[in-house]
DNA sequence: AATAATCGTTATGAAGTATATCAAATAGAC
DNA sequence: GTCTATTTGATATACTTCATAACGATTATT
């Protein structure tokens, strides 16, 4: 029920990780930087906290704006279907659609057909959230990844992590 | 103290993530695709997963094997100067440290010139499970990354992943 | 000598993630 | 048409990861 949200999500205030300690002395990463899982973990630690302080004035972490984007393509699903494509456990999708529905952004409702099943749609106020949400996205998260990475390196990243997602 | 670790990490046994239901229908991801953060977190997911596996017959967690490796290359450094370059906290560094070294795989030591601090150093044993932990990840792991995305996406890949992690 | 800072550690809490189980509703077997 | 099995959303629970506060021992600073 707690809305707070720590934005730190990292020891910021310790050393800039990647091997220099306080004494300007650095450490051997050695073969840790060919290690992908390493690098690959604390990238995405880095977009999420990222995400998380572009998105602060409408408080959504991704999981959350990720469902309402899939929502918002996909109306009157229920609650396993949404759950099972975003790789979300259902006993922990339930809190997590709470917490939106509670905040006037989606509605549950139970389904004529399948009396068992909520059908999940957007609130008037969910899609104009979302569409706030996509602008941020848009203007400071992504646009703050392209001006890192460059346009092409960015689209690059994009394919090649959907390949890992799908192919590994 | 429980060794045990899941190797599921994930929910298998569902829908394939990426959009297909059981009925076969699939749901619009929609802008999820072009999301970074979405794809990395599931690739990172999946990277993980595959590491696990790989290293099964060792039973190294990636974290227990980056300090495996940052410990080679570092020799005698303490707790702190290890935890931070790694991104991890020192309260949390202990428990990683203690299941490690129960397993006499590295040792703490009083600093003689700092009686505050552990100097930190692989065995022999620590030594040689690291070479054959080496060897289970270039073979295994990094191998079956690099066959997916062939070697010239999957060293550009390191190069942006270090680069988010260092620049963003 | 007195105070402050550092090191490893413990305790603790917040999230994320996983399983088992339940009541209600539906589907399928006979 | 009844009996059983399955599915849906929900609850309870547990484990892992990540974060902060605080402590004793030791060192540094004043």
């Amino acid at each position: 029920m707690t809305v707070s949200k720590t934005t730190s999500q990292y020891q910021a205030k310790q050393v800039a990780p990647g091997g220099f300690d306080e004494e300007g002395c650095a450490l051997q990463l050695g073969e840790l930087s060919e290690l992908l899982g390493y690098s690959l973990k604390r990238a995405q630690l880095k977009v999420f906290e990222d995400f998380l302080r572009c998105m602060a004035p409408l408080q959504l972490t991704p999981a959350q704006f990720s469902v309402l984007l899939l929502l918002d393509k996909n109306p009157g699903r229920n609650q396993t279907e949404i759950a099972n494509t975003l790789g979300i456990l259902r006993p922990n999708f339930v809190s997590l659609l709470d917490a939106l529905e509670s905040r006037d952004l989606l509605t549950r409702m139970r389904s004529p057909s399948d009396r068992r099943s909520h059908v999940l749609m957007l609130t008037d106020k969910g899609r104009a959230t979302l569409t706030r949400a996509k602008k941020l996205v848009a203007t400071r998260h992504e646009a703050r990844l392209i001006e890192v990475l460059g346009p092409a390196d960015h689209k690059a990243l994009l394919g090649m992590m959907a390949k890992i997602a799908r192919e590994f």
